[in-house]
DNA sequence: ACAATTTAGTTGACTCAGTCAAACAATTAT
DNA sequence: ATAATTGTTTGACTGAGTCAACTAAATTGT
C-alpha cells in the first residue's frame, strides 16, 4: 500500500488542482458557453467526425443532456449531422465552418488564459510545469499517446539550451568541470556569431514544446562538414533518436555538396560512437587530453560523402 | 511569451484533470454530500474556527449559497457557530463531534479512492506522480510560501542559463537577432574557459532551485573590472535585486583591488541604465550599431573606485 | 428466420445546485 | 453624526444536469 503522505499530498493537490480547475472554467462565462459546452464543441472540432455515443463516453456525459446540447449547437448551425453509413442508428457529427470559427475563438481565450498565467512565472517554470503536467499525465492515463517528435532549425535560447543541458549532463555524468561548458558555449557562440543559412544548420529535436536533443552542421572549409553537439536528453535516450538525427544530417551534408563530414567525441562516450560507426565513420586520430578535468582520449572520426 | 507547444501541453492536461476530477468527485454521490457539500464540511474541518467569508473567499463560493449550505449543516448537526468576540456580524463556525466524524468518513473515502488508484500503477510512480504535483503547485499556487532567495557561484549548466533567458527575452522584447546570443554564448565561454578564481566571478540568484539572475565580474586587464551578463528573470523584476546584485558586486571588485569597473550596455535598456547611473557609473562612450539586426546605441559605462 | 436483447439517440418531466439582487446589521471611515 | 463598507441572510429565479420511458436500428441466440 503505497504510504499515507503520498496520498495526503495527492489529495492535497486534487484540492487545490480542483479550486484551480474552478476558477480557470469560470472564465469560460465571458462567452456563451458553458464548461461542458465548451468541452462538448471543443472535442468534435479536435476530430474530423465523432459519434455522440462516444463523445458521451470520452466526456463522461449524460447521453440525454448531450443530445440536447447538439440539437442546440445544431440550430444555432454551429455543427453539421451526417448519417453514418455503416450504422444508421448513428450520426456523424463535424464542425460546420462557423462552428470551427468558435472552436477556435475558444481555443485561443483559452490559450491566453494559460499565457496569462504562465506569464506571471520565472522563465522556466513553465516549462517545469508542463514537464511535471505531463508526468501525472502519463502515469495517470495509460491511454494518453505522446505527443509527436518534432525536428525544427534552431530558435533563440536553443544554444543557451544545448550549453546548459550539456554541462550538467556531462558534469553529472563524467565530472566534467567549467571548462567544458566553456567549450560549448564557444562554440555555440562561433556558430551563430558566423552562421551561414547555405553551410550551417543546428536541428532542435522537441516534444510537446519541451527540448529533448540537437545536431549542428557547421562549415569546417574544404569540403568538410563538421558535426557538432550531438545531444539527447535522458529521457529521450534508447528510442534511435541520436541515430535518426545523425542519419538525418549525413545526408543533408551530402545534399549541400560537403565531400566530407568530421566530428570529435570522447571514447567514453559509448553511445554516441556505436551511431557513428553504424554510419560509416572511421577514426582518424585519437589524442590523450585532460581538457575537461579527467584524463580523456579525444577522437576525430571522419565519413567521406 | 511562453511557446505554445507549452501551452498546448497544459491545455490538454487541464482538460484531461477536468476529466479525472470529475470522475473522481462524482464518486462523492455514495454520500449525502455534494461536492461542494464536501468541500466546505473539509475546510471546516480542517481549521479550528473559520468565518464564513474567509470560507467563501478561499472555496471561491457565492456568499448566499455557502449561507445555505452552512444552515443545513447547522441544522443536520454537523456544524456549531459562536459569535466572533471582535466582530458580532461575524460568526465563527466550527465542526461537532458529529460533523468531524462526517469529516472523518469523508476523508477515508477520498483516501481510498486514491489508494486504489494507486494500486493500480508500479511501484516507484506514485512517488513520482505526487513529486510532479508538488511541483505543479509550488508553481502555481501564488498563496504557497516562496522559497527563499539565494545568491550563489554559478554551477554547471548556469552560463547555459544565462545564454537562453537572455537569448529568449531580448529576441522577444526587442526583435534581437542571433547574433545576441552568439556574443552572449562567446562571452560565457571565454568566461569559463579563462576563468581565474582570483578575479573573475559569477553570481546565480536562484529561488526555489530556479535561477532568477546573474551577474558576472572578468578581469579586464589594467585594474578594470567588467561587468558582464546582468539579467533579472520577468518574475523577479522590480524587487531591487538588481540593484542588490550590482551594489554588491561593486564592493567585491572594490575588495579584489580594481580600481575600476567597466560595462557595456544599450541605452533602451532602461531599466539597468537607472542601476547604473544610481550606483554612480557615468557613461563614458556611446556608438550606434546594429550588432543585433535593429538599431541600437552602445553605451559605455564606468564607475572609478 | 425470427424473437430477444443490446445499442444509438431523443423526449418529457423534474430537481436542486448555484446566482443575483435586495435587505439588515454591525464596523470602519470621514 | 453620517456615509460607506463589510458579513451574513433571504427571496426569487434559472438552467445545468438527471432519470425514465420511448423509437429505431443492429446484434445475438436458438
Amino acid at each position: 500500500m503505497p504510504d499515507s503522505a503520498l496520498i495526503d499530498a495527492a489529495r492535497d493537490f486534487n484540492r487545490f488542482y480542483t479550486n484551480f480547475l474552478g476558477v480557470l472554467n469560470k472564465a469560460y462565462l465571458d462567452t456563451p458557453f458553458t464548461l461542458t459546452d465548451a468541452r462538448v464543441l471543443f472535442e468534435i472540432g479536435s476530430r474530423e467526425q465523432v459519434s455522440a455515443v462516444a463523445l458521451a463516453r470520452d466526456l463522461q456525459l449524460d447521453p440525454a443532456y448531450l443530445s440536447r446540447i447538439l440539437k442546440r449547437f445544431k440550430t444555432e448551425g454551429l455543427i453539421e449531422t451526417t448519417p453514418d453509413p455503416d450504422d444508421r442508428r448513428s450520426q456523424l457529427i463535424s464542425v460546420t465552418d462557423q462552428g470551427h470559427q468558435q472552436f477556435q475563438e475558444l481555443g485561443k481565450r483559452s490559450n491566453d488564459q494559460i499565457t496569462q498565467r504562465f506569464n506571471k512565472l520565472a522563465a522556466g517554470e513553465p516549462r517545469s510545469i508542463v514537464a511535471a503536467m505531463k508526468t501525472i499525465r502519463s502515469l495517470l492515463d495509460p491511454g494518453a499517446t505522446l505527443p509527436p517528435l518534432v525536428i525544427r532549425p534552431h530558435r533563440a535560447g536553443d544554444m543557451g539550451w544545448i550549453v546548459e543541458s550539456q554541462a550538467k549532463f556531462y558534469t553529472e555524468e563524467y565530472g566534467w568541470d567549467m571548462r567544458f561548458e566553456g567549450l560549448v558555449a564557444e562554440v555555440a557562440g562561433r556558430f551563430l556569431g558566423n552562421f551561414d543559412p547555405a553551410m550551417d544548420y543546428c536541428w532542435i529535436a522537441e516534444r510537446g514544446g519541451i527540448n529533448i536533443g540537437s545536431i549542428l552542421i557547421t562549415n569546417g572549409g574544404d569540403g568538410i562538414a563538421k558535426l557538432r553537439l550531438l545531444y539527447i536528453d535522458r529521457s529521450a535516450r534508447g528510442l534511435g533518436l541520436g541515430k535518426t538525427l545523425v542519419d538525418e544530417r549525413i545526408r543533408f551534408a551530402k545534399a549541400k555538396g560537403y565531400r566530407q563530414i568530421s566530428l570529435w567525441t570522447n571514447d567514453i562516450l559509448h553511445a554516441a560512437r556505436a551511431i557513428y560507426l553504424k554510419a560509416g565513420f572511421r577514426l582518424v586520430a585519437e589524442e590523450r587530453h585532460r581538457m575537461f578535468g579527467p584524463e580523456l582520449n579525444g577522437q576525430t572520426w571522419v565519413l567521406d560523402l
